[in-house]
RNA sequence: GCAGGUGUAGUUUAAUGGUAGAACCUUAGCCUUCCAAGCUAACUACGGGAGUUCGAUUCUCCUCACCUGCUCCA
C-alpha cells in the first residue's frame, strides 16, 4: 500500500468533493478550507457520532449552542483579553522569531518571565544580553504583542468601546451558562454540558491542510464535580476519548497520550491524545483539569454568584471543571488519512478505496441501474424510497465496474445493482465495499439490511 | 513570521520569447446483463498584478496560495 501524502490528500479532497480550498477563485485565503456535499456529510457524521457517544449514551449530560460572540467581560474573566497574548520578539541578525518570555525563561531556566510586562522582558533581555538561540547574537526588535482574538464591532461605528470578539475557545458558553443549565435541567454534581461549534484564532502558523486554520470547529465536553471526584474524572476522560477515536476506526498504535509539562495559567493537569498523522504526531483532543478557576473568575468580573447547593450537604461550593475537547477537523482529517486505501486488483490496476466505518460513510447506499435503458425507471424507484431512510446516491453513467469504483472511491458501504430480476422479481444484487461480497436481496429488505450496519 | 520548494484543464503532466499537446477524469451518443472495455464527439488550463519586449505561459520584480522544515499552539 503506497504511503498518501499532504499533497496528495488535498488534491484527493478536492476531486472528491470532501475539502476545497477557501476562496479558491480569488487565489485562496490562507488556512481556510471549505468543506464541500461529502465533506460535509462526513463532517457531520463525526459530529453524530460525538453526540452518541458523549450526549445520548452518557447520564446527566447535556448539549449546548452558545453564541460566537459573548459579551467582551467574558474574555477578561477567561484571560483571553490582555494577558493573554504572546509576547513575540524578532532576531533581526537572522529574523527568527521568539516568545520573549520563552527565551526568558529557557535562559534563566527558570518562569520568572510569567510575571514581567513587555518593557520588563525587553530590558531583561538587553540587559543580560540573552542571545537568539538561533544565530547566537543579541539584537531584537521590540515586543509586539499578538492577540489570537479576532475582533469585530458591534453597532454601526467602529468605537472601541463596541469592540466584539470571536470566540477563541468554546468551553465559555458553558461556564457562563452553568447555573442556567444546573437549574433548567435540575442537575446534580457531577453533569455535563457539551458543545460542537466554531472558534477563531488569528494564527500566523502555517496549517497543514486542515490541521489548522483560523476558523475552526470544535466538540467539547465540560464536566462540572466536586473537587474531590476531578482527578477520576480527568482519567475516565482521557481514556473514554481514545476509545471514541479508536471507535471513529483509529487504531490504537497510532494514538497516544502526551502530558503537558507545562501547564495554561488555568489548569492543574492537561492531557493530548495525539494521533500520528503523515507529518507526524498532532493534538485531536485535549483533556485539562480547569480546576475552579473559570467559575471563580466569572463569579468575580460578573458580581454573580457561580455556586452550586450541594443538597445532601446543604453546603455552597464552586464546583471543579474537567474539560474535554475534540478538534473536529483534526479528527476528520485523521479519519481520512486512515481510510485511504489504495488497492492493486488481480488485473494489475488499482482502485482507492475509501474505507470509511459504513457510520461515517458519506453515503450509504449507491443505487445503479445496470444499463441506462431497461434499469433507470426502476432504479429511481428504489433510490427514492431508500432516501427516505438513509443518504444515497445514484450513478447510471459509464459502466457498471467505473460506478463501483467511483463509489469506493467516496467510501460508500454499500452498491445496489439494479437489474431483470428486480424489475421482474423485487430482487437486487448489493455488494459490499470492504469484502467484496456480492449477495441477493428483495427490495424490502434492503433497509434493514443496511441500517443494522451504519449504527455508530 | 523565517528559510527552501512549487504554481500549465478537475487530476497528472509536455513544449515554447510568436497565446499551448497529451493521458486520466467528466459529459453526450452508440454498444454493453456486474468491477476503471471499445468507438464517436464535446468541455476545460499557463495563480494574480506590474515591468522589459513589436510580442511574455516562458525573462525580471511584486503579490497570492500550497508543500517541506523551523517557530508556535488556550
Amino acid at each position: 500500500m503506497e504511503k498518501i501524502t499532504m499533497e496528495k490528500m488535498v488534491n484527493l479532497c478536492k476531486q472528491y468533493g470532501f475539502i476545497y480550498q477557501g476562496s479558491e477563485i480569488y487565489g485562496g485565503l490562507a488556512n481556510t478550507w471549505d468543506y464541500g456535499p461529502l465533506g460535509t456529510r462526513l463532517k457531520n457524521n463525526v459530529k453524530d457520532a460525538w453526540r452518541k457517544r458523549f450526549i445520548q449514551e452518557r447520564k446527566n449530560a447535556y448539549e449546548l449552542d452558545a453564541g460566537i460572540l459573548m459579551h467582551p467581560k467574558v474574555w477578561e474573566a477567561s484571560g483571553h483579553v490582555g494577558g493573554f497574548s504572546d509576547p513575540l520578539i524578532d532576531c533581526k541578525e537572522c529574523k527568527m522569531r521568539h516568545r520573549a518570555d520563552n527565551l526568558i525563561n529557557d535562559f534563566t531556566n527558570s518562569s520568572r518571565a510569567d510575571a514581567m510586562s513587555p518593557e520588563e522582558m525587553v530590558n531583561f533581555i538587553k540587559d543580560n544580553k540573552v542571545p537568539c538561540p538561533k544565530c547566537g547574537k543579541t539584537n531584537f526588535t521590540d515586543i509586539r504583542e499578538f492577540n489570537l482574538m479576532f475582533e469585530t464591532y458591534r453597532g454601526v461605528t467602529n468605537d472601541n468601546k463596541n469592540t466584539v470578539y470571536l470566540r477563541p475557545e468554546n468551553a465559555q458558553g458553558e461556564y457562563v451558562n452553568f447555573l442556567n443549565v444546573q437549574r433548567s435541567m435540575r442537575c446534580k454534581l457531577p453533569f455535563s454540558v457539551g458543545q460542537i461549534g466554531k472558534a477563531f484564532r488569528n494564527e500566523i502558523t502555517p496549517g497543514n491542510f486542515t490541521f489548522r486554520t483560523i476558523e475552526f470547529e470544535q466538540m467539547e465536553y465540560q464536566t462540572f464535580c466536586k473537587e474531590k471526584t476531578d482527578e477520576e474524572l480527568y482519567e475516565f476522560f482521557k481514556n473514554y476519548g481514545k476509545k471514541f477515536f479508536m471507535d471513529l476506526g483509529l487504531p490504537g498504535d497510532k494514538l497516544r497520550f502526551h502530558d503537558h509539562e507545562k501547564l495554561a495559567f488555568y489548569a492543574k493537569a492537561a492531557c493530548d491524545i495525539e494521533y500520528l498523522f503523515p507529518f507526524g504526531w498532532g493534538e485531536v483532543n485535549g483533556t485539562h483539569n480547569r480546576t475552579d478557576y473559570d467559575l471563580t473568575r466569572h463569579q468575580e468580573y460578573a458580581k454573580q454568584s457561580m455556586e452550586y447547593l450541594d443538597p445532601e450537604t446543604n453546603k455552597k461550593f464552586i464546583p471543579y471543571i474537567v474539560e474535554s475537547t475534540y478538534g473536529l477537523d483534526r479528527s476528520v482529517l485523521a479519519v481520512l488519512f486512515e481510510s485511504y486505501n489504495e488497492q492493486i486488483l488481480e488485473d494489475g490496476t488499482s482502485r482507492v478505496v475509501m474505507q470509511l466505518l459504513p457510520s461515517l460513510a458519506p453515503y450509504k447506499v449507491a443505487v445503479l441501474p445496470l444499463t441506462k435503458k431497461y434499469h433507470t425507471l426502476k432504479a429511481e424507484e428504489v433510490y427514492t424510497e431508500l432516501s427516505k431512510h438513509f443518504m444515497c446516491t445514484y450513478d447510471e453513467t459509464a459502466s457498471i465496474g467505473k460506478r463501483y469504483r467511483r463509489q469506493d472511491a467516496i467510501g460508500t458501504p454499500f452498491c445496489i445493482t439494479v437489474d431483470d430480476n428486480t424489475v421482474e422479481n423485487n430482487l437486487v444484487t448489493l455488494r459490499n465495499r470492504d469484502t467484496m461480497e456480492q449477495i441477493t436481496l428483495s427490495t424490502t429488505e434492503i433497509e434493514a439490511y443496511v441500517k443494522e450496519r451504519i449504527v455508530f
